[in-house]
DNA sequence: TATTGTTATACTCTATAACTATA
DNA sequence: TATAGTTATAGAGTATAACAATA
């Protein structure tokens, strides 16, 4: 889509991002990274959330998902088949039942993530320079305070 | 997520914008603009795709979304309840069947978009000027040659 | 009794196969 | 016969409701 009459700066740059995520090419990337893992799109989300080191209750996954926890249970159903998570249940409440990426599951979500995060081809129209410049400004846009 | 040691500048803007814009805020507000036209996901994502003036045909709307001509029909069928698009089937080839987006569907869409593309909060954290040099980046990257 | 997770079930999204109309 | 679109049907993805175990 080309320039907008009168749009704001960080609106375009904004909409001009969006443009890129969701492009068609971006998608096929991300479906061919399922298929490297042989995960469903939704269960190679669930692993790239999880980090290494960190057991998580299923109902904070539920939660952090934005999903219902008996949908929790049938992804970490499929993700713990592949050897990628592990449950635990903590002696603390015997009710609860945590979750943890396996060293098989970190090298599963690397291959993913070195897929997803390689820069579309059109990122070298930019020199050294230039992308060190946007980097920057988009480290400042997600700066936590 | 923070910096990785050794990453590449282009590789970490790319996934610090794909961060942004795969957070649960940014699809909150996809379901948002949703509810906003009384649309599901895939209703809207169809809408946004049709331009004003141009009359295309189911079939080549399949290929653009990427799914099965079923599927078109189902979708197109949504959108004209609604009164978003309309349906004609051009005397040239009585076979095809072209879908157009109305005055209603353009008021709609132009609510959608109104949302999703403002920019979250935090791209106040740049000034004025770093926002116009954010945007002339992704324009270069965006560039068609 | 209240809470965590699971199972059973139903509803939405999407594809494949069979069908109709036109070329 | 081949092609565009629709209908029928089946398979994923996701939610709600009923249930079991623990607190």
């Amino acid at each position: 889509m080309a320039n907008k009459g009168g749009e704001q700066p960080g609106r375009e740059a904004w909409r001009l991002m969006a443009e890129l995520m969701f492009s068609p090419q971006t998608q096929d990337r991300f479906h061919d990274a399922c298929a490297a893992v042989d995960l469903s799109p939704p269960q190679l989300k669930a692993l790239v959330s999880l980090e290494p080191g960190q057991a998580v209750a299923m109902s904070v996954l539920a939660k952090a998902w934005r999903c219902d926890a008996s949908w929790v249970t049938g992804i970490v159903d499929g993700l713990e088949q592949q050897g990628f998570v592990r449950r635990r249940t903590p002696d603390a409440d015997r009710r609860v039942k945590v979750v943890e990426i396996t060293k098989v599951g970190e090298k599963a979500k690397a291959k993913v993530l070195d897929r997803l995060y390689e820069p579309p081809p059109s990122i070298a129209k930019l020199d050294d320079e230039e992308q060190r410049v946007l980097r920057d400004l988009i480290r400042k846009v997600r700066e936590v305070p």
